[in-house]
DNA sequence: CGGGATCCAATGCGATACTG
DNA sequence: CAGTATCGCATTGGATCCCG
């Protein structure tokens, strides 16, 4: 069964790795779930510079929680994303480090953060201009 | 340095030195909240084929709630992502579509999109494997 | 140190109803 | 058609305490 193309005044497509981008069977959203959770990529960004342990991550991190860093970690791990070692020594030592899958996505995450540099300045211009004519605007 | 302009919440420093991107203060956090978002990225996606009305969005988008849509595409709006067209139409008429910047953020979906295509087996193994080693575990 | 368990506040988000 | 307003459940996430 192919796409069945709902088309409402169809565009020309520029953009369509799979035909179409928003198909749920394509997987972005699962990725995205991963990638766009703010913490799981401040957590690939610490460990593209190399295996760090749990208090190093949290410390690195700044105001992600104990909680948190746990969920984030088991779930990147759980995804293949990042391999997590266990050290029987006595006070209990762990490390965590990318695998090459997590390895691949830091080149995504850096595109997005050099983005991210190049519109700052005009997206907080948009904001500003924005809020200024929506004054009594809720929108965040 | 042109404006000086007080943020919403604390105040973010400036963007210049760092580079690097695991900086707090660089910016990455708050183009996330907005990438990282399933709707934006959706709709992004969407627009990126061409300007779309308020409905068709929601038809093609398929799962969101008129109210997401609503906020999502305000909160894009807001960012100076994509411009909102209202005509003076008898049943009212409002269209959307990327700006420049909306526009230059397609290509990094896309890139995302590509990645989650290539790794998706191996993400989707990982978890089974992973969920298989621990039956009882919580984790999504 | 690394992390599980619990409690609780905030908010996210869908469903529904109403408006121009 | 393109929203706005309200309610209410579900999820998120921080804080705290405890354990190996």
């Amino acid at each position: 069964m192919s796409v069945t193309h709902t088309d409402v005044t169809a565009g020309p497509a520029e953009l369509e790795p799979c035909g179409q981008l928003d198909h749920p069977d394509c997987g972005i959203r699962e990725v995205l779930d991963r990638v766009g959770d703010k913490w799981s990529v401040l957590v690939i960004v610490e460990l593209a510079n190399g295996a760090r342990r749990f208090r190093q991550l949290q410390r690195a991190i700044d105001g992600i929680s104990q909680r948190m860093l746990t969920l984030t970690v088991r779930r990147l791990e759980r995804d293949g994303l990042v391999i997590r070692t266990v050290y029987p020594t006595v006070p209990a030592q762990v490390d965590y480090r990318l695998t090459e899958t997590g390895a691949s996505l830091t080149h995504l995450v850096k595109a997005l953060a050099d983005w991210s540099l190049e519109h700052r300045d005009t997206i907080a211009h948009a904001r500003q201009a924005y809020d200024a004519q929506h004054p009594d605007n809720e929108i965040r």
